[in-house]
DNA sequence: ACAGATATAGAATAATATTCTAAATTTACA
DNA sequence: TGTAAATTTAGAATATTATTCTATATCTGT
């Protein structure tokens, strides 16, 4: 089923980096017909090469704009302590990201906070408070070089 | 200027879920009429809490769904250094997020690619040939446990 | 080269975004 | 606390876009 053309994949560039753009202004780019671009994007979306279209908001409006990666350790590596740690860690919303990782560590957490105080609090009272957790090591955000969602084609 | 109600927070969120809600359906929800709703998107907009809007590929689809993270270590720290490092790593386009860290590495970048087999070319052949490199350190994505682009208001 | 399937263009329609106006609500401050 | 100005809202009117439909063109596999 279904190999992407050249079109697609220039579609699916232009849509990471603007859901807005109209079927007149996406055909315009690409030499189609706005219904050709129509069913198209309908044909990515039913595909699940699209899998959905969400709103970027700007952390630094938002007091969110201190970022911390937490490298975890767990005290056991059972089926049953793996699960309960996920199933926690997704219940703070601080907590925008995480990995299971190879390494030393066994988990990368990225988490969006106002400043710097807060992420005393972030571990005293919400991260280290989750059992199974062994030990950990943070890394702060000096500068976000850049944090893309698009993915090129 | 410009502080946030709770209607413009409930906004935000769903707009970070679904930003394919129209003003009639967000009406519904909110409790407000159509021309609040599309006055208050547009504020927000105005304002930049909202940046921008955008399609979210699925890496599976793509074959880019191995994901690896790499520490960096700088040879020196001057200014030249990190000014040259970093228009370097934003030509790769397998990189899709750097982060210049604290701690004993410079930077965390994340890596998107096919297969571990191409993370190997990509370190031999692209982000070692990068000079003013002095080490890395690399963590493999066992599994993405989540990984949000909204930001919970 | 041909039949079936798929993609495309253009017209028609449906739905949504956008603008406009007036009323309601909130805000600032006398 | 009262009042004028500013902001927000609702509803109607309009413009734009998404979506459907039909016929034609293009591509695919044999």
């Amino acid at each position: 089923m279904a190999t992407l053309d050249q079109t697609d994949k220039h579609l699916l560039n232009l849509l990471q980096e603007n859901a807005r753009f109209t079927t007149k202004q996406l055909a315009l780019k690409l030499s189609l017909s706005p219904t050709a671009i129509y069913e198209r994007i309908k044909k990515l979306e039913r595909q699940n090469y699209i899998n959905r279209y969400v709103a970027l908001v700007n952390p630094r409006k938002i007091q969110k704009d201190f970022v911390a990666f937490v490298m975890i350790q767990l005290k056991e590596h059972t089926q049953a302590s793996i699960a309960a740690f996920e199933s926690e860690i997704a219940l703070i919303p601080e907590i925008v990201a995480c990995f299971h990782v190879s390494g030393t560590y066994d988990y990368l957490i990225k988490v969006n906070l106002d400043e710097m105080s807060s992420f005393r609090n972030f571990m005293v009272e919400k991260l280290t408070k989750i059992p199974h957790i062994s030990n950990t090591q943070s890394a702060f955000s000096i500068k976000e070089v850049f944090n893309h969602t698009a993915l090129k084609l």
